[in-house]
DNA sequence: GAGAAGTCTTAAGGTAGCTTAATGCCCAAC
DNA sequence: GTTGGGCATTAAGCTACCTTAAGACTTCTC
């Protein structure tokens, strides 16, 4: 299984696989566990751009010669594959590009015409199990509000439907 | 110049080259002129998700099976190439893929953690040229805000830096 | 050239989501 | 058992943006 291309390994909940600034010429794919992407805005907030469990691959989308815009790391202890982005290798996967451009569109709309909580039952309805795996805040922190405007839209929600 | 793969066509300012709802499986390559594609929500509502000028290519990123999201339409008279997006073509351009992920993973981080104003100046230093050649309602609905929103924001920052 | 339609701006009032802070809960460390 | 840290919730005041409406200006149309 380890060639030149591809490794297994196993990381650690909390361990760091890519620092932003680095340049990145990686891409993981998740057998077990859960890996996350995210940024850290000038004023220290953090965003999550991506949560990729088990069978998902995740990188920074960065071109070779630039530097990464993400941090990865491990929510869980994970199992992992680490791929080279050389786009030399043979099996390109078209079909894959255009289904992660698709849900990227998808997500671009919904967040500029949909409110924090139907992107929040969006999100649940599309990864139920990650809504278990994860804290409330990292949830928030992935639809780009705060913990507590989740909180709250969650609770408004329930007192309107009765 | 026009194969079974590729056809070179002229279309009006204000024609609807792709609906949505419809199956789609064509990318447009643009010549000359300037396209746009945007989603309509359940209020009425329009949201550019996309300008393409000279030397651009627009499309829906939909799977080939599934209905597109997207309108696509001229925003310019404009000169357009027609093409398949059937990947058995050989030639997969990899770097143009992960390009494009990567203007949308800059466009979701900026929708999450930047203010409109902000959102705005990056676009005009980006994109200067569209910025001439469409009316402010159109960025503004690119930017996820109202025109108003916009106008008022520009309004404040001026008066701010004085 | 007059009317119509589209665009930008300003403004007033409303809403969504942020900031800050306090409280309670759970759980791990000691 | 107590203490302390991380998390969810609630609340009050604030800011960004929306909604609606009006006015000024430009461009298109007849």
């Amino acid at each position: 299984m380890n060639t030149e291309h591809m490794k297994r390994i196993l990381v650690e909940k909390g361990k760091v696989i890519q620092r932003a600034g680095e340049v990145n010429t990686k891409v993981y794919h998740v057998v077990k566990g859960l890996l996350r992407s995210y940024v850290t805005d000038n004023r220290g907030r953090e965003f999550i751009y991506q949560f990729a469990p088990e069978g998902w691959v995740i990188a920074d989308s960065c071109l070779s010669e630039l530097p990464a815009a993400l941090v990865i790391d491990a929510l869980e202890d994970s199992e992992i594959i680490i791929m080279s982005k050389d786009p030399t290798r043979e099996r390109v996967n078209v079909e894959a590009f255009i289904k992660r451009i698709w849900v990227l569109q998808t997500r671009i709309i919904s967040l500029m015409s949909a409110p924090a909580i139907e992107r929040y039952e969006h999100f649940v309805e599309t990864y139920p199990d990650i809504t278990q795996r994860v804290p409330q805040k990292m949830i928030a922190s992935y639809l780009g509000i705060t913990p507590e405007a989740l909180s709250k839209a969650k609770g408004d929600r329930i007192r309107k439907n009765r």
